[in-house]
DNA sequence: TTTATTATTTAGAATCATTCTTAACTGGTA
DNA sequence: TACCAGTTAAGAATGATTCTAAATAATAAA
């Protein structure tokens, strides 16, 4: 069967890249750690485990090139680090993301919620939308008054 | 009359800072930039001319500080490089962002499109939203196939 | 007013994330 | 074999931001 890993070759070489031993590690890690919202640094770490000769530049550039192939999203928190997320496969844009202001959380919608936003905008503002970046501030359920309280599951 | 330098003014009081010259400086370079999108730096530079005496860090700590007040925010477009913008008076909430993938151009959308999708966001993820950031990235009407055809103004 | 206290500032050093540079290495190909 | 484009590691360089130390200004107390 296909591996993610398969297709994540294949639209590399259809840019005309390699999906060199390097490349291959440092996709593995961001496929083992899905929803982490890991930063270079925190990947370079991880992926010196399983490719120890692995440089930090490498892993910059790596993900730079997944990035262009929105392969990976690039976020930023506003934190002053940028931070990398798999993009799930098929999917046209950017997740969205609830960071608690209490514990430093941060979960993701997978679900576009944007979709008669992204109308009016289109039409009213005159602009053709290509992608999105929504981030809500604000308190999780963990933190909660209301006390914890899980919500259902990404539809 | 009230200016809104006076305004501000006491916001700061309320908080116990003072508006101190290179305070004042620092807002009045904002307010003569609204919708700029400056950086620290332009600030920097800008400020300077009215007040040469004032240093690069001050102009952080100083937009640091707004921005814990609310009175400015702090935006990010993804290039390494913070960006300032005088919140609206009385908004409770960041506005929106278009931008130009062609031209780079940042433009604004003060009115809040998002009612809807909070409301959803809050019942289905119970999750208190305090605040929010959203930008669209596309083409703008200036660069447009359609040719240039200004969008009504913001209401 | 004088003195003590505190907040604020400047200048420049320090830090931190990110990118660049150089030389070495790889796989494919003529 | 020699060549060539793509890729890499290591560390230097860059650039935004923050910190440090000493100076200054404002405020309160005596």
């Amino acid at each position: 069967m296909e591996t993610r890993i398969d297709r994540i070759k294949k639209q590399l070489h259809a840019a005309s890249y390699k999906l060199t031993p390097q490349r291959e590690a440092t996709v593995r890690i961001l496929l083992d750690h899905e929803e982490d919202h890991l930063s270079a640094e925190d990947v370079y770490l991880l992926v010196k485990d399983i490719a120890p000769e692995i440089g930090l530049a490498t892993v910059y550039r790596t993900l730079e090139l997944l990035t262009e192939l929105k392969i990976v999203d690039k976020i930023n928190f506003g934190d002053g680090v940028s931070r990398y997320d798999l993009r799930q496969e098929g999917a046209a844009h950017f997740h969205h993301h609830l960071v608690c202001l209490e514990c430093g959380a941060v979960d993701e919608i997978q679900e576009d919620l944007l979709e008669d936003v992204e109308a009016v905008v289109e039409k009213r503002w005159n602009f053709q939308i290509k992608d999105h970046r929504l981030t809500f501030h604000g308190i999780c359920w963990r933190c909660h008054d209301s006390g914890p309280n899980k919500p259902e599951k990404d539809a």
